[in-house]
Parts: structure tokens; sequence; C-alpha cells
DNA sequence: GTAAAATGTAAGTAAGTGCTAACATTTAGA
DNA sequence: TCTAAATGTTAGCACTTACTTACATTTTAC
């Protein structure tokens, strides 16, 4: 039962750690939640150093949206960005509580924690960028450079993802996950695509690629 | 000399709450770089959390975009998108320490700090929606939702802001201000002004409203 | 069943925390 | 110049922190 007990004070100091940050996190809380002494804490782990990269390392192998890709072959232009939205957002969901603590501790954990997020943020990046030179390549699309493009495009959805997890800005209009979508899509696409009609009235959804 | 000691003490406390967190800043620390005994510090602020509310406060009364509007009557759309993206970027950092502290401090302190995020962001918000509303009343802009249209906007350079000031991330090609600016500023363009001809091979300033 | 590994209990260390008390010194205004 | 307000100095309190020591108990593996 070794790795159930280290798994346990692993998860507890995950939890622990992006609720009150790395300071704010005692080892003894960490302990208590993991349902297991103090002291048991120290033998797995030298220090609570130790123990926070631990913590976070073990949540940083992070499937990216590489696997997507072939996926996105059969699907209109829109279909596809609305796809990778989604997608973009879950992963961001599923990984909250890494992404937590590195808002908060980011400033105090420079090299590590920077590292992750800059391998994070690249392979995401470079997997979009790489969808977008396809299409360019097809005359799909116009030229733009395609990694400030998939960072463009990115970061609408890491902004709105990070104003309704941490500021839980829930209120009002910014608040329907599928019409933010559907609107940042769209103006993404009217501002990428090569197609002529761009504007009927409330004209939604009729890009084609 | 009573309004210097206090200015002193408030000072010292945002830049050390900004670079070690609430939790991390101690009130010796503070005291020491403001060039003042401990004690004084608390004649002046009767606790810790008194002190760091007041001093976030007295950062957060932000002048705003508002002012701006009436110098983009003249300008071309992508001119006055480009304006606002650098007078943005601007503000950011002038405010960069305060957002830091938000950042680092946003699940601890969610009411008060949330709040002023709140008040920040959607007075910018307000401010660009309504320049875009205005633009789509003379058709000159497509019929997208002026606030989501803003926040699009605002996310992107946001999250360079953040990737630049806070995880350093200046390497490689997302370092350059100027052309991500412009990057970011031509799809936007692309996505929601009127215009037929938004593609020649790298055309790159060529829309008008 | 027994030895060894893993965990628990209890006590404690040294250092640091926010904050206070008592008293001396400086500064400013009349 | 004299007085009162503002600040400094020193010591300390009560508490928490990460981490340790010594020893008892449980669990696991063979």
């Amino acid at each position: 039962m070794t790795k159930d007990t280290k798994e346990k004070i692993l998860d507890a100091g995950l939890s622990l750690f992006s609720r009150k940050g790395y300071i704010g996190a005692t080892t003894k809380e960490i302990a208590r939640k993991a349902g297991v002494a103090e002291l048991t804490l120290f033998r797995h782990f030298s220090s609570k150093e130790r123990l926070f990269e631990e913590a976070i390392k073990r949540r940083s192998f992070l499937p990216t949206l590489k696997g997507l890709l072939p996926e996105l072959r059969g699907l209109t232009y829109t279909d596809a960005l609305t796809e990778i939205a989604y997608r973009y957002l879950e992963r961001l969901s599923e990984r909250r509580e890494l992404i937590k603590i590195m808002h908060s501790e980011i400033h105090l954990y420079p090299a590590k924690v920077r590292e992750m997020q800059q391998k994070f943020v690249g392979e995401i990046v470079g997997t979009l960028a790489s969808y977008f030179k396809g299409l360019q390549e097809k005359k799909m699309l116009t030229e733009f450079d395609p990694e400030l493009g998939a960072r463009a495009f990115l970061s609408m959805f890491y902004s709105y993802f990070t104003s309704q997890e941490f500021m839980s800005e829930k209120k009002q209009r910014f608040s329907d996950k599928d019409e933010v979508v559907a609107a940042f899509v769209k103006i993404f696409v009217s501002g990428t695509a090569i197609t002529r009609q761009a504007n009927e009235t409330g004209g939604s959804e009729r890009h084609e690629h």
C-alpha cells in the first residue's frame, strides 16, 4: 500500500496548493487531508518543496490536442475551430487546479512552473499553427502568421476560461458558453478564411472552406 | 510628514504584496522597505489585512479608455483598433503590480479583488463595445455582439500581456510587440469589418472603413 | 508465523509570524 | 522655546511553521 499513500498525499497536496497557494498550504493540513500522519508525508517527500514539485509534475504530462488533427479533416473550417475551442476549454477545465497554481505561484517559482506553462502552451499552439499552415497551403486561409494566429485564437478562450473559472465572473452576457464560442469562432473565421460573403444580416453559420 | 510615512508604507506594501503575495510578504519586510519601524506600520494600519486593502484600493481608480473614444473619430478602423490595443497594453503595464496581486491572491480574496477586476474589465469592455456599436449602426461593421467582440479583442492582448509580463515568455516569435499587435488587429479587422477585399497576398494594411 | 517495511503517536526544535507594551527620541507647529 | 504628535528601540507574547527524534503499532511479504 506504499503507492496508495504516496498518491493520496500527492492528491491532497495538489488540491491544497491550488486552493491556498504554496505558502498558504501547510504540511499538517495536507497530511490531514490525505488521512495520514504528517511525519509520513516527510517520509515520502524530503521537503514541502519536493512534494510541490512532484505534485505538479504528475499533472503536467498533458495530453495535447495533437490527436485531434486527423479528426478535423472532414469538417468545415468553422466546425473545426469550434471543435478545437471546446476541446481546449475542456482541457483547461480538467487542469484547472494546475492552472490555479500556475497563476498564484508563478512569480515565486519562476523556473519550474514557467517551464511547464511554456511546454503546455507551446504544444497546443504548435498543433493549431500546423493546422492553419495546412489550410494556408491549400489557399483556404489568408496569409497570416500561423503561430500568431493560433495564439490569438487560443487567447480568446483562455481569457474566457480564466474569467469564468477564477473570477467567477458568471454574470450577465459573458456566461453562455455556446454563445461565446460561436461569437469568437465567427470573428476568427471571418478574419482568416478566404470567402467572399461574410456579412448577411445575422448570418451566423454560413462559412465553408 | 505624516502622509509621507503612510505613503511610503503603502508603496512598500504594494510592491512586496505583488512580489511575494499576501501571505509571503511580511510586515517586518514591508516596514524595512518603507524605511520605517514595524510598529509604525501598525500605528498607521490596524492590521496587515487593512494595509493590503488600502494598498490595492489606492491603485484601483483606474483611468479607463473612455477618454479615448473621441480621438478615434478620424482614424480608420484598423488604426483605431491598433491605437486601442497599444493603450490597453500600456494600461496593463502601468498596473502590472496590481494585476500580479490579482492573479496571485484572487482565490484567497475573492470578494474584494474580484470586484475590482470586474469593475476594471467591465469599464474597458463597455467602452470598446460602445465603439463597435456605433460603427455597426453606420453599417461599417458586421452584426456581432459588441460586448463579446470587445472581450474577444481584449482577450488576445491580455493573454499576450500576461505571457510577456509574468511568464516572461519572451522567446522566439511571440516577442515583437508591434508584430503581435498588427497580426491580432488584422485578424480582428478582417473578422468584423465590412469590406470585400480581404486577401491580397501579404496584404497587410488595406482595410478602410 | 515472522521479519521487515510502512505507518502512527507524541513530543519537541528552531525559526518565523502578526502584533503589543513600555519607554526614549525626534520632529513639527505655536 | 516649549509642547504635542509622530516615530524609533527593544523586548516579548502567543502562535504557527517546516521538519525531527524516539518509540510503538500495523501492514505486507515470504
